[in-house]
DNA sequence: ACGACAAAGTCAAACGTTTATCACATTTAT
DNA sequence: ATAAATGTGATAAACGTTTGACTTTGTCGT
């Protein structure tokens, strides 16, 4: 069927230890065993089967990367950002979406296990300390506290908190709302809300927080809600928690009436180039994205390199305002 | 380090065969001894190496994804839907995005192949007969040409673009233009020009078409000729290719000054979940994504397991207009 | 022409499974 | 009691590769 080591020896006329040599290059060889191979292995379209490969000891060259889903930009654009990245690096991405599904999530982390998955890159929130910390693989989270052993890697929340505030008084807002999607875990975002007080408790501002829980998008009825609270209680300046929730609640204002930004400003979070490109007039807080992706594979490589160990990135992803430009 | 058979058969008390026998359940077996078995693996947190079996014959459960890209929402979309549809029948999932990149397709195809993906399902339109030709893998196409023996899954183009254009025609609009993203091949996306026309000649409605080659989304310096062009000729209306490029236009239209859809209409073209509730204003033609995905695995699943046939499917995906309701 | 030494090549075990074959022990049916 | 069915185990080959240990071949200095 599809040519295999001997069958490249066999018409290469050497031995398949040879072959292995010139593709592993490693051994002495001549330049002209070395060719007759490389002309073997052209003939017959051969490729090495990764399988057997790894299984042999080398290494499986494959990454999962567990997210809650694709829907939402962000993702997306951060699982693309890696899976370009580590292709330059020669490995290979197992996409898993939990879907906010702990079982399905589950059979992912195991799945990945079975397939020989060098290490896993996360950003779910589902599954407790049981999961993650018994697993023998190297993980990595972005934005989420998943376990004490879990290394986090994460942008600065306090100063995007901090920025969106600082946006929101520089508007002249002066009774304001924070959307936040609070799950009760200890993860980084929650310093948005900190950042978010320390800009405008220095102008004495009142700010009012609702929680959303993180179970996919906020539904219609949610921001029918938001809508009508919004109203009743003159809020003319909502920090919302990302960038189509931020969208959603435009459409939804503007439709009841009100003009955004003349009557309420919004600014979301996150800041992906696709929503850029569909929405420039929202304003938002950018996170870096290569940047984020790169500290993630780096802090991941090393936990593979010297497993079981604490590693924290000391630095924090740096975040941006973006302003539409008129 | 990791368990392997060897050592749950230890556990259990039994051989390794016993336990192969339980893994894959053959072979007669004592409740007594099935639940000892399974006693050990929970103990020891046992895994089978996929690698390993696969290797020893039995299929890999890996489907290869290429797609050019993920920022285009429609990909995203059409994507996670198969992801998530291969989950439930045990399959994984390995995303390749071409970039557009001839090099990197062809290395992704030949990365997938050394790992024994099943199958795989691609949208992409880079690289000649050639390298598709000569491959031994099952390949399933969306909407896009590829090679003779590569089936393609569409939908039905054709009354897309009839949609399209009936619906401009519906607004009163009597100058059209069509923005497509032709790549000179035959896929089966040209017959949305077909379509379009059928409606419009019914009604003697001149059309003009402009290209774009294909190479990721429209600069905004393509957009600024668009919108110079669609003012000086008095366009009223514009079918365009996907959703983000009417987006783009719409908003570059606003920019220059002219309304939306007052002035001007525009439609889209995919109408994905997640520029709907973005974007809810934009009319689009919107296409069967959890249809489009069962189709393609489907399809994909009977080439996998009589390999070498040739098979069309011999319906085409239904589309529809969605129109923003006020 | 000889031994030394490097270069080129071969052999066989190993990786973790599955599965066929054969052997044996126990249980059940006759 | 005998035959048949059932449960279990030991052994080994196979999947496609890598690699340590070993052997053969070639070159060179003397």
């Amino acid at each position: 069927m599809v040519a295999k080591l001997s069958d490249v020896a066999a018409l290469a006329g050497v031995s398949v230890t040879t072959v292995s040599r010139v593709i592993n290059n490693y051994g002495s060889l001549s330049q002209k065993t070395i060719n007759k191979v490389h002309e073997a292995m052209r003939e017959l379209h051969y490729q090495p089967n990764a399988m057997a490969r790894s299984l042999q000891g080398k290494s499986s060259q494959f990454i999962g990367l567990i997210f809650p889903n694709m829907e939402n930009p962000f993702f997306t654009a951060l699982a693309s950002e890696i899976e370009q990245q580590l292709f330059e690096l020669g490995y290979k991405v197992i996409i898993a979406t939990s879907a906010n599904n702990v079982e399905k999530e589950r059979q992912y982390l195991q799945m990945l296990a079975a397939n020989q998955v060098e290490g896993i890159i996360t950003s779910s929130h589902n599954l407790g300390i049981g999961e993650y910390q018994n697993t023998f693989l190297p993980i990595v989270s972005y934005d989420r506290y998943l376990a004490d052993n879990v290394p986090i890697v994460s942008e600065d929340n306090e100063q995007g908190g901090y920025l969106a505030g600082e946006y929101l008084l520089s508007t002249g807002a002066k009774r304001l709302l924070m959307l936040s999607d609070d799950d009760g875990s200890e993860s980084p975002t929650h310093q948005r809300y900190a950042g978010f007080l320390r800009a405008t408790q220095q102008n004495s501002i009142p700010v009012v927080r609702q929680n959303y829980s993180l179970q996919g998008f906020a539904t219609s009825k949610d921001i029918d809600n938001m809508v009508s609270y919004i109203i009743k209680n003159g809020i003319e300046g909502v920090f919302a928690y990302n960038d189509v929730a931020a969208i959603q609640l435009e459409n939804a204002l503007q439709k009841a009436g009100k003009r955004v930004p003349e009557d309420i400003n919004i600014i979301g979070y996150d800041g992906t180039p696709i929503v850029r490109r569909l929405h420039p007039n929202l304003p938002t807080i950018v996170q870096p994205i290569a940047a984020a992706a790169s500290q993630l594979i780096e802090v991941l490589f090393a936990l593979i390199k010297t497993p079981r160990t604490t590693m924290t990135p000391d630095s924090l992803l740096p975040v941006s305002l973006y302003l539409p430009k008129d």
